[in-house]
DNA sequence: GTACTTAGTACGCTTTACCATACTAGACGG
DNA sequence: CCGTCTAGTATGGTAAAGCGTACTAAGTAC
């Protein structure tokens, strides 16, 4: 019994999960477009400021191939090129909710330790 | 309006709790964790016969430094060590099944669109 | 003709994640 | 004295993620 779960079942959902939210600018940037609906890229970039344009371009790539968002051309110079939630990236908020809450319950969590840790000595050596 | 976004709210929870849960191993290894109980490290380590040593052993001392499990050390030659899930480790089931859940349905999203993929021309050149 | 606009691409670099292999301690069985 | 057991550590490597800077196209405004 016990033998390989590496590819159980569980584990396939959750790593097809981090393969679509995972990342330093993904989270981010579903957030901007589930909350505050079409973007620009030029948009995206300023709310983003920290963003270079490269990894802006590749994250909405793959978050466009994943089929969360839909880039909209419009044929104009100079260029306008929106980004969008799609049908099926709606069904992520719950999951990004739920994460988010359990981020901000873990972040308490460890404050409290923290607290804890100053008043008692145990981590004196 | 829509100044920086990146270290909202939400955005802070959502990576928090990726950087507890995100990495190749993590869920696999709190998925066993939780739903199997106390496990020594070998038993880990063959339950997972792709992992190397090394990575198991800095995996469970991350989940252990952000308070996901516990590690028991018996002193006895030979050595024997077990983790276990705490009780705030506890609380990651509920995120981790509704990724999980999310991740099938993503899964079945994709199925279904490769079929239709199949039947149209659309990505011909 | 020069500068400005937008949505990118291209290049090379650094940093992090992950992997493979070899090694250790200390008791026990033979 | 030799090998076996467990739970690691150490070292050095590859692969992937992310970063910084410079560049492009094509039209408008001056």
């Amino acid at each position: 019994m016990s033998e390989d779960v590496s590819n159980s079942f569980l584990i396939n959902g959750v790593t097809a999960t981090l393969q679509v939210i995972g990342g330093k600018w993904k989270p981010i940037i579903l957030y901007i477009l589930l909350n505050e609906g079409t973007k620009r890229f030029g948009e995206l970039r300023r709310m983003i400021p920290t963003i270079t344009q490269g990894m802006l371009t590749s994250q909405l790539r793959e978050l466009e191939r994943d089929g969360m968002i839909i880039r909209r051309v419009y044929q104009e110079i100079p260029p306008k090129v929106e980004y969008f939630i799609s049908e099926h990236g709606q069904t992520l908020s719950t999951v990004l909710n739920d994460m988010c809450g359990w981020g901000f319950h873990h972040i308490e969590h460890k404050k409290s330790k923290e607290e804890q840790g100053q008043l008692s000595n145990y981590s004196q050596p």
